[in-house]
RNA sequence: GGCCCGUUCGUCUAGUGGUCAAGGACGUCAGGUUCUCAUCCUGAAGAUCAUGGGUUCGACUCCCAUACGGGUCACCA
């Protein structure tokens, strides 16, 4: 049984990497008919963020990355949050200290959570004190100025088999003494993590390329433990333009700004699929299903990929372009509401013919409404010149004449005026609708109506 | 700085020793369709496969070095 999970961390808002871990981690569990379940590493009490959590899950559910088990889905292997599996890390973590694979070590303080300066190499201080080391884990948090660390050996190499970069070696040097309980007794990732993906029988860890390096302090603990290590995959790391760690300041990665700018869930997985993985027919647009299908974790790249926007935005079109309007017409009001902005001023016959006609010329959700400005109630024509005024006139005669008011039978009436007043399209399009291109304007004035029309035409000319 | 991972058009990528003087997609440019704008269609420009050495009859593909980029070196994940 495929057993695959991400394990986000309620620090902030969810992040785009995140859902691209997710999307490769329940790909590959529904793929096999597995389990992909999503875990709350909070062990992190000074970065942890109030609501951070019902914030992630918000954002899966709007990617309908939907998982079997988790903190809100509790399955037999829970708790799924960290802070709430504490008595079970220090059980493993008293058995490592039974083993000698962890020690207890001293340290002030005030060294916590400082960050270091490695242009040049440093030399880490150690501190030194008389007391004797506390026995359990239980006296160290009482004592405060104690951590776990574990053992690393001094004379043998770390291997570590990724399954998509193959052996990587480690030597002693590389492998440090990683802390494993902190004063507070809360455990570090590394132990909480290799505790819970055993406990919770996770076949295969699919995370972001940076857990590299501390991966052999991870097959380190398995083996201390006794236990199977799961297959190993580590993704490349979605990249800013300017190549660096895809990262706020320099691209956009908070999930909610892809949602406000109008991208649909589907095409934003779609695209992020392509990031690092090629459909075998090198089709660019494919469902997730396909994808499912498909997908295999070996043929992950192993560059990091620059998160093009421009790709994304044309991917979107192409999904809006797929839809049927049914659909897009939900689409946008969903949307819509989302942003606070309503499209209730237009009744639903109107909505769906000025959508179909929409369609083809916006690539995302929000680019609509700047669209359709011509169809609201307060809209009106631009005469703003003589000739405005002239031109509007002809307009009148034309559209009292039209007896079937279609498109067709619009358009014919528009010629008429671009020949008498021999103007351009862009000079009628401004008047009518005050910008100088957009929705056909045949079609516009057909759902418009006769009557609005000429309505709008003799207040402008009053 | 040490170590680790990587390096094919601006971007995403195909390519696993000969079929590649490198294919596709986005973007760009030009043209066609057309009531504006899009859509759609056609075409063009764009990569001496980071550089230099090997190995081989033959290398984008294998090996080594150099350069460059990224990651990591926390009582953060």
């Amino acid at each position: 049984m495929v057993r695959t999970r991400i394990a986000p961390s309620p620090t902030g808002y969810p992040h785009i990497g995140t859902i691209y871990q997710a999307l490769f981690n329940y790909a590959f569990a529904k793929k096999n008919n597995g389990k992909f379940l999503i875990r709350i590493e909070n062990t992190d009490r000074a970065r942890f963020v109030e609501g951070a959590e019902e914030v992630i899950f918000e954002a899966i559910d709007w990617f309908g990355l939907t998982e079997n088990e988790s903190s809100r889905k509790v399955g037999e292997y829970g708790p799924y949050r960290q802070s709430e599996r504490l008595e079970i890390y220090h059980t493993y973590a008293q058995e490592l200290i039974d083993k000698d694979f962890a020690y207890f070590a001293y340290y002030a303080k005030a060294d916590a959570g400082q960050k270091k300066d490695y242009t040049h190499t440093v030399v880490e201080k150690k501190k030194v004190t008389t007391q004797a080391p506390p026995k359990t884990i239980a006296e160290m948090i009482k004592r405060g100025d104690w951590i776990l660390r574990m053992r690393a050996p001094k004379d043998k190499d770390t291997v570590v088999h990724d399954e998509i970069r193959g052996e990587i070696v480690f030597t002693p040097d590389q492998v440090t003494e990683q802390v494993l309980v902190k004063s507070d007794g809360f455990p570090t990732y590394h132990l909480a993590a290799i505790v819970d993906d055993h406990l919770m029988g996770i076949t295969h860890v699919v995370r972001g390329e940076e857990w590299i390096s501390s991966a052999p302090k991870h097959v380190l603990l398995y083996r201390y433990f006794g236990w199977d290590i799961p297959k190993l995959y580590h993704t490349p790391t979605l990249r800013n333009p300017d190549k660096s760690k895809l990262s706020k300041r320099h691209g956009h990665t908070n999930v909610q700004w892809f949602r406000e700018e109008g991208y649909l869930p589907e095409a934003i997985l779609n695209f992020l699929a392509l990031m690092g993985w090629t459909h075998p027919e090198e089709k660019e647009v494919f469902s997730m299903e396909e994808f499912i299908s498909l997908f295999e974790l070996k043929d992950i790249r192993q560059v990091g990929p620059i998160f093009d926007l421009t790709k994304l935005t044309w991917m979107n079109g192409e999904y809006i372009r797929k839809m049927d309007v049914a659909s897009l017409v939900a689409e946008l009001k969903e949307f819509y509401s989302f942003v606070d902005q309503s499209l209730e001023s237009l009744d639903e016959k109107t909505l769906f013919a000025i959508v179909s006609i929409a369609q083809s010329r916006i690539a995302t959700l929000k680019e609509f409404y700047p669209l359709i400005s011509h169809f609201l109630p307060e809209a009106k024509f631009h005469i703003t010149t003589d000739e405005d005024k002239k031109i509007a006139e002809t307009l009148k005669d034309e559209f009292l004449k039209i007896e079937r008011w279609n498109k067709e039978t619009i358009l014919e009436a528009l010629r008429i005026i671009l020949k008498t007043h021999s103007i351009r399209m862009p000079i009628l399009y401004t008047i009518i609708t005050g910008h100088e291109r957009g929705l056909p304007l045949p079609e516009s004035l057909e759902i418009l109506g006769k009557e609005t029309s000429l309505d709008r035409l003799n207040k402008a000319l009053s």
